[in-house]
DNA sequence: CAGGATCCTCAATGATACTG
DNA sequence: CAGTATCATTGAGGATCCTG
């Protein structure tokens, strides 16, 4: 999502290192990693539910299809967010883990999460209570 | 991106309030209101420009047309994240700039930058050292 | 100047069937 | 079981022209 074509020269030094009109910028860069559909909803699912087999985890991830999670899944482990362990036993075991990659991932997305939800009620009062 | 469409129940508590599998998630609202091609860079030189005029923003944001321009500028007004100030002249002058909920997501975004910073290292070697 | 209206393209995603 | 292979779909985004 958010390609960098363009070769914008920001005058403000302060933004340099967020601002996505610059060249390998590493927030989109994030963008690109978590983005998608169900990469955040598998990462949750692997977060939560430890090792896990691609069966189980396509039952916990509720609609997604065989391709999206295999590709999805290659994605995540090429980022190094994803853990694969092949048993080569019959039938076929593979188990599927979050990497500590997303441990430190988590808290951030909870900042998100926090901000959007005083951005949703900021259009009706402006309440100070923080719910964490 | 990121439909809520699936009635997942979550068995962990803890992930309760940012996984995405959930209803409401604000994680995922977050993403619908960042979210798109555009949004971040919009915000950005809105950020660092003060208020700007559409054809100036135009001219900063390199590479977009004007129909993603107004329907990203209109969604990020919507959302409170953007003030729109209209002066009747002729010719036609609208200033847009940034609000203050942007001010407090710009810290997050920046550690979601450092964050895909560190993991795209990673693959390399496991350097301690920080970069901030 | 600041957009609106239309039509079009393509990459992300979905559906279905098959395999080591 | 854990995926691959193919084809179909679709909606975000792009191109172009038009207007208050």
């Amino acid at each position: 999502m958010i390609t960098k074509k363009t070769t914008t020269r920001n005058t403000d030094e302060a933004l340099h290192g967020i601002c996505p009109c610059m060249e390998e910028c590493p927030l989109s860069k994030a963008i690109e990693i978590i983005g998608g559909k169900w990469k955040l909803q598998i990462l949750c699912v692997l977060k939560s539910d430890g090792p896990i087999r691609y069966s189980e985890l396509k039952k916990k991830v509720h609609g997604i299809t065989n391709t999206m999670l295999t590709s999805s899944l290659k994605e995540l482990e090429t980022d190094g967010l994803v853990n694969r362990k092949q048993y080569n036993v019959m039938p076929l075991r593979v188990e599927y883990s979050a990497t500590e990659m997303v441990d430190d991932l988590i808290p951030i997305l909870i900042q998100l999460g926090k901000w959007a939800k005083k951005v949703s009620q900021s259009g009706k009062v402006d309440v100070a209570g923080d719910t964490l």
